[in-house]
DNA sequence: GCCATGCCTGACCAAATGGTTAGCATGTTG
DNA sequence: CAACATGCTAACCATTTGGTCAGGCATGGC
């Protein structure tokens, strides 16, 4: 590992150490000599390339967010540019959990970004007859996201929960989103129970 | 709100004001004295009361958890358990994301309970036929815990999607909520496919 | 009155932090 | 060769940080 980042660019590997470190304890519990340490370079070198703390964090920020965005945005199909975000590494997947949580605009974007494609995309399907059509199209495509986000906010849970090392095993990410499609195929609920009960709630407020 | 604080131990109003810096912000990124400032203390006092900056972030995360916990372990039926995290205040909430992210032991204590009820209660579903069969009842019902946490996370970005200004504005809830039981009672997809795809990959990977 | 106890503070400290500056190599270009 | 930009560092700085300590000021029991 180590061979293999000695020829980046001092830049990059500033980037890299600030990432993994950021992504694992927090930007704000990381200083900037923990960060120039890792990359094996003094710390002024950080504040060089990058001006100040907030800088970095920029950088990683958009360094992240291009990670994801990778491919062409119109193969947003299924959970496919959504899959690059979850097969990116466990450092790559905290930091982007923790951008989310931090709502950093870089972030924000990304997520307005991956709410669009997914709702064009449910909605193709709902034209070609492949998904069932929402009452709320934009709602559904805003919580369908958050759902297949979930596992970068809660992947250390999930992995106990399924008592795996790591969410991001093949053996456990097939495992899990095999429960996920099930849902996402037959739902959870067999009858209409839950939805008749929030009609009639949505009813009773309404009256108010 | 200053006159409901007054009257509370200096203590708790110490607690309180780093509940809420905590989740605003981040652990990191706060200080004690700014925590002691807006409890209008000395920031001796915090150290005198919590010991340490690491002993007040547990006590944060007791009084968080208790506050969840709330009632009896066994009504966590549908999302009533999970209905009183969400319901909580936004900073408890955010507090709670960042909880869940930094993998405190008090967080995931309360994951794993979660993920237990949860899967009792799917299991009483379908022994009732209200709730589908699955394949993997655990790994549904980590899942499914995730799904329903995943607000606490991404609510910021819910918000900016469906266009209000908070997640937990009744409105919105009742918005986002309806498309979660939508998709929770019908599904997303209105075919197979998705099933038939999965376990062809698990066939290709299982005959390697 | 007096001492004990619990809540609370100001002053202090060593360490760490983000950031600045001057300068050292190492090319590269005229 | 001189001039100059580039990548990098050591030394330094003001400020902030978590944490300590001695003591103030109530209250209440004796």
């Amino acid at each position: 590992m180590r061979s293999a980042e000695d020829d980046l660019t001092a830049r990059a590997r500033i980037r890299n150490a600030a990432l993994e470190l950021f992504g694992a304890e927090g930007v704000g519990r990381v200083s900037l000599r923990a960060v120039a340490t890792r990359a094996g370079v003094s710390h002024a070198l950080v504040l060089h390339h990058f001006a100040s703390k907030e800088g970095l964090r920029q950088a990683c920020d958009e360094y992240v967010v291009s990670l994801v965005r990778g491919g062409p945005e119109a193969d947003l199909g299924d959970t496919a540019g959504l899959a690059a975000m979850l097969e990116a590494g466990a450092a790559v997947r905290r930091y982007l959990g923790r951008a989310f949580l931090d709502g950093t605009p870089q972030a924000a974007a990304l997520f307005d970004e991956i709410v669009e494609a997914t709702q064009r995309w449910l909605e193709q399907g709902v034209r070609e007859g492949r998904v069932h059509p929402s009452q709320d199209p934009r709602a559904r495509a805003a919580l369908y996201v958050t759902w297949l986000l979930a596992p970068l906010a809660f992947g250390e849970h999930l992995a106990r929960a399924l008592d795996v090392p790591d969410v991001h095993d093949m053996e456990a990410m097939l495992r899990f989103s095999r429960a996920g499609i099930e849902m996402f195929t037959r739902g959870v609920f067999a009858g209409e129970d839950a939805l008749d009960a929030w009609d009639a709630i949505r009813k009773e407020r309404g009256s108010r």
